[in-house]
DNA sequence: ACAATGGTCC
DNA sequence: ACTCGGACCATTGTA
């Protein structure tokens, strides 16, 4: 492109951006938006493409590595597959699968879907204990998720420049002011299982450096407490319980050292459920438990957290009138189907009423804390620089020799950034990579 | 190109 | 019949 085709075409996107902006801003501040704005979203933008710029570095050597030993496994684990489902087909296909296992093989079929037999990791779970094929395909859509999804998909992404991995993240896609990372998406890099955690090894510190992260701890919860005014909630949290345990010991009605990890389990679902505005039946089915057995956790929940109940009603009560919600900096989410007659409708929309405050104040914090940090290391003239955020999580890349004070700084900003009815607690990790080990 | 299904994260 | 909030992405199979 020559010079004079550049000119025009920058010059056509600033003066589109200018017309946007005197066209928008009127909107914003009538909607009392323009704060958000001014004060958070707008200055985030530069922080955000400082840290796609910078991108992460990874491993390549490792995740071809990775990439070979997934595809000779994956290689034997089809071998096996077709030995036991008595002809080859293919594995991938729903479809396809759904024939042997219910039909050729005539294993009991579980739930079914729009179009067929369902073939989901619960059902293939369940038929496991029957039959060697279900555990085999497990195992092989768990290897083919991470090698085309991460594997594959990061060494073709990744820059021939920089040699590092760029994503975008995106400002204005979520329905409640979270961000979003695509191509690739590095707020889904596997976490739990032990092959995520190799993959997670293969996004490495530059040389002479370490990656040094922050993660809130239970910050939905925490928000919670702070709007919901909870004396339980708010107890628990300026004690520094856990959580999980605390509530645990509230449905069981057993003192906290007596918890057992399973016990511990059940409560954390719970209160996950409670953010999502999770009703006895989504309990029921996420715990395989009776539906009665689930409306009575839930029942000596709301009872020893009567504050989450009262604050659950009041929102739901103002996003009837308002036809909307919002988060603690104001950011707004309509909500159309609020007063629906369609019950599936109404109803899903007032779990969004009690969830996107929450949510989106948490995104509100952490945005706030972005800020912050980006300030200050820029201020302290550090070389240590943020690249990724998760949600809850915050990724900088530091020089070894700037550790001490950058993980002050990180700790300080984060904790500090916003004033709750409850401390706001960050933990933090140094690693060489983003794997565990 | 698009819907359906399935799966990863917070 | 209902199935818990917010995202992104791969694959199959149909259009």
């Amino acid at each position: 492109m020559g010079l004079e085709q550049a000119k025009n075409y920058s010059c056509e996107d600033v003066y589109g951006s200018l017309q946007l902006f005197e066209l928008q801003k009127p909107q914003l501040e009538k909607l009392a938006l323009w704060s958000l704005f001014a004060d958070l979203e707008g200055p985030l933008i530069p922080v955000l493409s400082r840290m796609e710029r910078a991108g992460i570095e990874v491993d390549m050597d490792l995740l071809s590595a990775l990439s070979a030993e997934f595809a000779e496994k994956l290689e034997k684990l089809k071998g096996e597959i077709y030995a036991l489902a008595g002809e080859e087909f293919n594995i991938n296909s729903t479809q396809q699968l759904g024939e042997i296992l219910f039909e050729k093989l005539k294993l009991p079929r579980g739930r079914k879907t729009k179009t067929g037999y369902s073939t989901d990791v619960k059902v293939l779970e369940r038929l496991a204990a029957q039959h060697e094929l279900p555990g085999l395909i497990l195992a092989y859509r768990n290897l083919a998720k991470l090698k085309s999804t991460y594997i594959d998909k990061l060494a073709r992404l990744r820059h021939p420049d920089t040699g590092r991995i760029h994503t975008s993240f995106n400002q204005c896609g979520t329905a409640t002011g979270r961000l979003s990372s695509s191509n690739p998406n590095l707020q889904n890099i596997p976490v739990r299982s032990e092959e995520g955690q190799r993959i997670r090894s293969a996004f490495v510190a530059a040389g002479g450096c370490l990656l040094l992260s922050g993660d809130y701890s239970q910050i939905d919860l925490r928000v919670l407490a702070h709007y919901s005014r909870d004396e339980a909630l708010l107890e628990a949290f300026r004690n520094g319980e856990d959580i999980h345990r605390r509530t645990a010991a509230e449905i069981f009605f057993v003192s906290p050292e007596l918890i057992t990890p399973e016990m511990r389990r059940v409560a954390k679902t719970i209160n996950f459920g409670i953010v999502y505005g999770m009703s006895s039946y989504g309990l029921a089915s996420q715990l395989q438990i009776s539906r009665k057995e689930a409306q009575t956790f839930i029942d000596r929940y709301f009872e020893h957290y009567a504050g989450v109940r009262k604050f659950m009603e009041e929102i739901i009560a103002r996003a009837h009138e308002q036809g909307y919600v919002t988060t603690l900096l104001g950011r707004r989410r309509q909500l159309p189907e609020i007063n629906s007659r369609n019950r599936t409708k109404r109803e899903f929309a007032e779990r969004t009423a009690i969830n996107t405050p929450i949510q989106g104040t948490a995104a509100d914090i952490i945005k706030l804390a972005m800020l912050r940090v980006d300030r200050e290391l820029r201020e302290q003239k550090l070389a240590a620089r943020m690249i990724l955020q998760i949600h809850d999580e915050l990724v900088l890349e530091v020089p070894k020799k700037e550790l001490d004070v950058t993980r002050d700084l990180l700790q300080q900003a984060m904790e500090t950034v916003m004033e709750l009815a409850v401390p706001l607690s960050v933990n933090l990790t140094v690693s060489q990579n983003l794997g565990k080990a």
